[in-house]
DNA sequence: TTGCTCCTCACGTCACGTGAGGTGGC
DNA sequence: TTGCTCCTCACGTCACGTGAGGTGGC
């Protein structure tokens, strides 16, 4: 056999220079989809450093979530035009999936940043924060009735937000008028909101920038009008003027503690100092 | 059993509902990683509208390049301290596949765009290309001894690649210096380049701008001398002076062709007109 | 009753990974 | 000889997917 080990490279080397395992090439061999050019008798495989070029082409396609049956199809019948068509598509779904990432990494930020500050912040206090404008998609929310409603609520902003295409949304909540608060009205929710960042079109309502009135509430779900009632009482011994909605937000949910007992809930009002 | 189908999700809903399959409810039910609120006597599985939050961890993980496996684990002993180094962790990760996937997509578009390009070409025409600045990464060449050098050589710059942290690069080539073709010396490359994007600190090259005197070659490596001869009597015919390297790009490869014969080779060097 | 959804097995699949046990060249 | 690399099975794994065959509610 003609094996020179200066121009062929055994299994291992040839793995290592493209930095996948042995058994990766094994694989491939096995299935017929990329061989080694030389099989000595004693069954070592050698490669030439061309068959790099071909061992990337599968690579690359691979990475655009491409089959390894897929990919010897396309190989066995590639050409220039089936190439230019299958990178437009492939460049398509390249870009979604950037998006996506995008998404996430924003998404990851935010919820760092309000982990963070979260375990940092005093939850009995109440204080007066300086907020920006934010944009939201909301939904309306079903009149109270008990759980049912609030899950008929959930629900519903749910379906709309696939409807409306929002996927990876940065952060959900509810919001209340606080008229209702103020008239001592029976306690429900007006509407849903999910943030959906500056540069979107799907929002149907911004939350203007200003000063908000805000506290936390730490016993769940079942005893957050206490903090709300807190807030408003807050605001009259201070001679503060509450305005629109109030904002509920979970900063501490299930990603970090378990059962809605623990979560930590945002309740936050606009002032008119 | 109190099961009201008003508030509570079958498997088959929840799963719409959250964009998988019943299948994927099923598996998690089965390793234990998420299971429904309510199983009915007859085995029917009831979520109940709350658990989407419980379900877009698991999602929202899963997405960061997380096992099952690595979720439930994470979910056993989360916090929001553990969530904090789990998302500084992933926003990294993330950061990086992020960058894969841009350095993907300008290479399928640069793809597309020299293959477009190569399939309407006059392969038998000479021109001249007016052609911008790029910045490359050299190695030399190992000095011409037959095949086992060519191996040498492209076996050294991808160890050079690998070395300096170069991967998924745009194209490469080899260079060689004009006066050995017009002094008819042996037929050797200097150097092997890969381009490496105008923002790289990587390079260590400049190939400057300018215009191109350009020929194509389609018979395989094994006659390319033919087409450097071919553009230097050109040169002399027309009264141009050659200056620098060749250029030797591969513009139809194994990604479109099979086999080095089938290559479509573009040669190009600089003129002063 | 029909159509749709629910369930549980058990086996398949995809792209390798993981030993186990043995060979071969400097 | 030692250490490193090569090989071939065969079975495992991960995250489901795919029938097959049967049940249950409006």
């Amino acid at each position: 056999m003609n094996v020179n080990l200066q121009t062929h490279l055994t299994t291992g080397q040839f793995a290592k220079l493209m930095n996948v395992s042995k058994d990766t090439l094994f694989h491939y061999d096995q299935i017929g989809i990329f061989s080694p050019e030389i099989k000595d008798e004693n069954g070592y495989r050698y490669y030439l450093i061309n068959q790099m070029d071909v061992f990337n082409v599968i690579s690359t396609l691979k990475e655009l979530d491409m089959s390894l049956n897929e990919i010897k199809n396309y190989l066995d019948r590639r050409s220039p035009t089936e190439l230019i068509s299958l990178l437009e598509n492939k460049k398509e779904a390249l870009e979604r999936r950037i998006q996506t990432l995008e998404r996430r990494r924003t998404m990851i930020m935010e919820k760092t940043f309000l982990t963070k500050r979260a375990t940092s912040i005093d939850v009995s206090a109440i204080t007066i924060e300086q907020v920006n404008e934010e944009r939201l998609f909301l939904t309306n929310a079903a009149p109270f009735l008990g759980d049912k409603s609030i899950y008929e609520s959930m629900l519903k902003h749910q379906h709309s937000l696939k409807k409306h295409n929002i996927d990876a949304p940065i952060s959900s909540g509810w919001m209340l008028n606080s008229n209702k608060i103020k008239k001592n009205q029976v306690f429900s929710y007006d509407h849903l909101f999910t943030r959906v960042g500056k540069a979107s079109s799907k929002s149907n309502f911004v939350k203007k920038e200003g000063n908000y009135l805000t506290a936390y509430h730490t016993e769940g779900y079942s005893s957050v009008r206490k903090t709300y009632e807190k807030i408003l009482n807050y605001a009259n011994k201070t001679g503060r003027t509450i305005e629109g909605y109030f904002y509920e937000d979970v900063l501490l949910d299930e990603l970090s503690v378990e059962g809605y007992e623990k979560y930590l809930i945002k309740i936050a009002v606009n002032v008119v100092v």
